[in-house]
DNA sequence: CCCTAGCGGTGCT
DNA sequence: AGCACCGCTAGGG
């Protein structure tokens, strides 16, 4: 298995409104290859090439937007846009594909992800692809919980985490599964 | 609750 | 080649 892919270049980004503020979709030749959450600080968004985007792209950001508006209302979306994922290692797209069988509502482990994928003692690295992914809610890898049923990690911040999750009805509303608390 | 050792993939020297 | 990260986990106090 090869260690590094061909890279694809992100040739389009284009926004989403969204409640919670802007999201970035990012596509390549191929697909949905990138999903920002929405900045956290005001930012001046860099310069967004919506001008020339063929109509193909333009068809698989509607999929994007109405996929990723039926995620945040709580309901699994009906149809994805294509993805490309071809910029991960071997292993990162092993995990990504292995998140893509959790389904809606449903959770695992990072040591169960990592028997999944035939590897078993590799739970660790496990969660630095998750954090790897570069599709997040569509590849959910808040799908993945700590074994002890904690919350884990997000690279896009444990709010969006949880927020994600009680979207799909795993946590209850207020109380919740205990954050990691190591050293602050 | 805490701490520790062991783990594997990645990226930087 | 070496090494320091890490969205981890099992085991022990």
């Amino acid at each position: 298995m090869r260690t590094r892919s061909s890279i694809e270049t992100r040739a389009w980004e284009i926004v989403i409104p969204a409640p919670g503020g802007e999201f970035v979709a990012h596509y390549s030749t191929r697909g949905l290859c990138g999903l920002e959450f929405p900045a956290r600080a005001p930012q001046h968004r860099r310069r967004v090439s919506t001008a020339h985007v063929p109509a193909r792209v333009r068809r698989w950001h509607a999929a994007t937007a109405r996929a990723l508006e039926q995620a945040l209302a709580g309901r699994p979306p009906k149809t994805l846009p294509p993805l490309d994922l071809s910029a991960g290692t071997g292993f990162q797209r092993r995990v990504w594909s292995a998140l893509r069988r959790i389904g809606w509502g449903r959770t695992r482990s990072y040591g169960q992800v990592a028997r999944a994928i035939g590897r078993p003692k590799a739970a660790r690295a496990v969660g630095t692809a998750c954090g790897a992914n570069p599709i997040p809610v569509f590849v959910p890898c808040h799908r993945v919980l700590a074994a002890d049923n904690r919350l884990g990690g997000f690279s896009g911040g444990l709010d969006w985490k949880r927020a994600l999750l009680r979207r799909e009805g795993i946590m209850r509303p207020g109380r919740g599964k205990s954050q990691r608390r190591r050293h602050p």
